[in-house]
DNA sequence: CCTCAAACTTTACGCGCGTAAAAAATAAAT
DNA sequence: ATTTATTTTTTACGCGCGTAAAGTTTGAGG
């Protein structure tokens, strides 16, 4: 490695023996040159340690090379854990990732959205807040800017949607609690921030009526993202009371089950299947922790993989594709039972 | 609202009625220009949906607005809710964050440093892996950009660290077990990836002898950053060999401990103080989850709002500053016992 | 060896903005 | 009203790269 250094692409182009603009085909799809040509570039490359300037590329394109990311709350471990999957798809395609997290306030998402703009960026993935976002002005970055969403839908904004099947998820675990002990109340936030939640519910309330069995609803009262803060203190509330119909208990999310089953253990109540145990509760999402609460969680699954998969896939393939798409693809993907210990 | 497309800053200009030079002082602060000047800028500036482009502004600087934070594991809670009050702090002081996470990898986080170096960004924040790390190439990197370490120490790169005081904090719960029960035997991993790990073994090992006790050091086996598996694996085989010296476990950090009580639980041992429970365990770092655990963590919190404000503010310091720093500030803050349930 | 398309070089211009220098306008103080 | 300091305008150049056009070289196939 020579320690003269390079200060642009036409000092390389100098050192290595190449013209400028066929280095700039190089840099932008190294492919696109003779493979004796490229290898010449690369052996100067490995001699003299040059990369084009980010800024100077940019500003004479249209669009960039970067992929937007935005998710809702970054620190919570399933947003984290999808962006890291879709992030690893993005660079597998040669983009770059920007990924961003709303920490639960509408104003940070628009203005992560507004940030994205000046990165004119071939694509976008974002994950809404929901039911807080500024319906209107992510329907007018959609119009600019090509955007697939994830996780929660907002209105029909985006090209495309890709998410879980709340109806099938729901139904398979109230199918199989109602199978294996008594059916169970549904356990939710009042006001959900996720639209999620309100599919969820509306699953609950007819795999239940289905069944043929009266639903029962327990509405946490609380804003915000503080799930398992939420969950621990109405649940403390439910196992309080004890005016429940049944002893099985469905969470909205595991976030929520999370809580509550720490404040049953906090009230000494033993959930799960064993015959000392006198509830039992189950989660939805298959969070990175639901294996370590006590009892271990029973949950359906969200395939985080494959979310992340074909929401990468589909927004490179609207961007490669430039035509404006016919029509809004929407997909939703199963989930799975995950049986565990508490229920 | 106009909906006249302005495409750049001499399109602005010309409806603005301001100069282009002067609309280009405004932009890099408008407190630079008379406040008469600043009131019609701003004025125009809500009629005709104008911002410069990013690429043109960065081309010609040799340092940009942008501030890197690169973390090791985006996906643990710790690390998220730290990274998102950093953020804050670089936002109120007009800079630009950026995020990145190095996924547990050190080949990824050498990648996010080539990629902040493209950013030419006025300074970075720096986490990292630690015993992984690429020691040289952080020094390297911390040499061309002002660069902070916080929450773990490579050697003496970077211009200063900020993390938390381990012969503190780990004196004081040591303290605590000891005057409320049976000395702790000490859990970790036998090859930490975390020099505060490290650290935190030491202080263990000189708090025991301080106190007169015979140390005990629990080294479970295991790569990467699954400390909750980890902490269950090896926490199923600890209550099953039943041959500890001691009733009292001290855990290196909060996941480690989340892990541990899970099996635990899971092997029908009640952990806590009723009269109950036949064993104690604490933690370290008053992770997010570590009250919802069963029982709720006894641990020691780790001032996350603190080293997030304090890391900000050297690195705006040093950049204000340009002069290249004396001496390597370090500043470690002292931890705060939270007791809870669990010991 | 020749042919010819593909790849490369040379030359040149433009992108949007930073910024320097000199001239002009404005505001504050005498 | 005059002086003076401050701010703004005018003019002009440069940053590093994309890219178009025209000319030249390369190398595969006959």
């Amino acid at each position: 490695m020579d320690d003269k250094k390079i200060r642009n692409m036409e000092e390389f182009a100098a050192v290595s023996g190449i013209s400028r603009p066929t280095l700039s085909k190089f840099f932008n799809d190294p492919s696109s040159v003779r493979a004796s040509t490229r290898q010449r570039i690369e052996a100067a490359l490995d001699r003299y340690d040059y990369r084009p300037n980010l800024y100077a590329i940019n500003q004479n394109r249209r669009l960039t090379k970067n992929i937007g990311i935005i998710v809702p709350y970054l620190a919570d471990p399933f947003f984290a854990e999808i962006a890291r999957n879709i992030e690893e798809h993005i660079l597998s395609t040669g983009y770059r990732p920007v990924l961003l997290g709303s920490h639960g306030s509408p104003d940070q998402e628009i203005e992560n959205l507004e940030n994205l703009r000046l990165l004119k960026p071939a694509g976008v993935l974002l994950s809404p807040l929901g039911r807080a976002s500024d319906q209107a002005r992510i329907a007018a970055f959609c119009e600019e800017v090509p955007t697939v969403l994830f996780d929660a839908n907002v209105g029909s904004a985006g090209l495309a949607f890709v998410g879980s099947n709340n109806d099938q998820s729901i139904d398979l675990i109230v199918d199989y609690l109602c199978r294996t002990g008594e059916p169970p109340a549904f356990f939710e936030m009042k006001e959900p921030s996720n639209p999620n939640a309100y599919k969820r519910r509306h699953a609950y309330l007819a795999a239940m009526e289905r069944l043929n069995h009266t639903p029962h609803l327990i509405q946490a009262a609380g804003e915000g993202w503080e799930f398992e803060e939420i969950g621990f203190r109405e649940g403390t509330r439910v196992v309080r009371d004890r005016n429940l119909p049944t002893d099985t208990i469905l969470c909205s999310n595991d976030r929520l089950a999370i809580g509550f089953l720490s404040a049953a253990y906090e009230a000494g109540i033993r959930v799960g299947l064993g015959t000392d145990c006198t509830m039992r509760v189950a989660g939805h999402d298959d969070h990175p922790f639901s294996r370590y609460t006590c009892p271990t969680l029973t949950t359906v699954s969200q395939d985080y993989e494959a979310i992340a998969r074909k929401s990468a896939e589909t927004l490179m393939n609207l961007i490669e594709a430039e035509k404006p798409a016919d029509s809004r693809e929407e997909t939703l993907f199963d989930g799975r039972l995950v049986m565990r210990g508490s229920a």
